[in-house]
DNA sequence: TGTACATCAGTGAACGCGCGTTCACTGATGTAC
DNA sequence: TGTACATCAGTGAACGCGCGTTCACTGATGTAC
């Protein structure tokens, strides 16, 4: 009510065009892909002209832009506070990051596409390079909490730690989330749990002590 | 040159077009990407007017279906071979067979494409499905050569195995293979150590013994 | 408080473009006798 | 071997479509006096 309010208060013109068009963008990124997506479709959906997006986005490719753009800032928040430095203990502070990464695949798929899967060159755009930089830097502090050792005995660098967490979680998010394309089916719907085990794997492969999970 | 000669001896009409096709479409698939991809600029790139593919394949759909269905087949095959029965032992063999994977996703990129990133459903692709699986019953077929062992000391299931290491090879082949999405220097080309390691670590984490490479 | 004007977020019509696909056709190849 | 005909892989012109983007415009809002 108060927030309806609010928002008509700004809402003088016709509404907040720019927040309207990001938010059906996002819709139409996930029913119809990053390539299916297409501003005169958002603009009839926000109620307005097909010329109206140009007041707020130079061009296409730029409202697609900004959803990857602001999809990192978000990112790295919810990581950032998921990890919230690495308490009580760094292993359990990154299995809570684990969890928003997958609830961020899932649940905020528009953005997590049109950061990983809408082939934005992140060089070109402004400011998309360095928000995916810093949501990559969260993920490489916390594994250089994690700490680890390499089969040889050497310690594990940060970033590569990182890259192979990111990497498997990457891999599960897009490979297994949709039921559809393998069948087997005791890897349907399971991505926590499947997430869970590869981590557990892979961290006692570093020699990093992970306690069994006590489900609330 | 006999090579030619007994293309040109098919090539009555005008050629093989429906190879000729495939190749021209994969060239484009790499080049703009799944969606830019274009049937009219294939049919042009292939030197015949845009109606010809339709000679062969029922829709542009059905083209870039083809590449992926075939795409799958070349996986399994390749992969079938590396693993060669887990000889001269496990370990060795599915070493192997990350490199082939990593060798197919960086050279044969209009096939991993269309397999893993043109969003084909592949339920409602004749055969698609099916090669699928099918690679990824190579995989799983190895893991469970492999065994290992969960951190609860249960054995681990083979296609969780296999659905772990290819979450994690498909995502560095997706993540980090185009250098430019993130800025960590060190990732960057290095792709087979990446991976070397990443699966060195998880499979030290199943309890198996990973010997040093011996790089020849 | 009232008026004149600047600003700014919209409109709606139009554009040029390239696409996927269809169609009636043509001419080369393969086959029956 | 020669002829008549069927087949089949192409042509090229055309279609309808929806897209991104531009343009001159309009009308509501904000501001100076």
């Amino acid at each position: 009510m108060t927030d309806k309010k609010q928002k008509n208060r700004r809402a003088y013109h016709h509404g907040n065009l720019k927040a309207a068009l990001i938010d059906v963008a996002q819709r139409l990124i996930v029913e119809r892909g990053p390539h299916g997506f297409t501003l005169v479709e958002a603009a009839k959906l926000a109620g307005v002209s097909p010329a109206a997006p140009y007041r707020h986005f130079s061009s296409r490719e730029a409202l697609l832009a900004e959803v990857a753009r602001s999809g990192y800032e978000n990112f790295s928040t919810r990581l950032e506070d998921a990890w919230d430095g690495g308490t009580p203990n760094p292993v359990t502070a990154f299995r809570r990051m684990g969890d928003v990464y997958l609830d961020f695949a899932r649940y905020e798929r528009a953005s997590y596409i049109a950061m990983f899967e809408a082939g934005l060159v992140h060089n070109e755009v402004d400011g998309l390079k360095s928000s995916a930089d810093k949501a990559f830097s969260v993920l490489t502090n916390a594994a250089s909490a994690l700490g680890g050792k390499m089969p040889d005995g050497t310690p594990i660098p940060p970033e590569m730690l990182g890259a192979h967490i990111w990497a498997m979680s990457h891999g599960m998010a897009t490979l297994f989330a949709s039921t559809e394309k393998f069948s087997d089916q005791r890897l349907k719907g399971d991505m926590k749990a499947l997430f869970e085990s590869g981590t557990a794997i892979y961290l006692r492969g570093l020699g990093i002590d992970v306690p069994p999970i006590n489900d609330e």
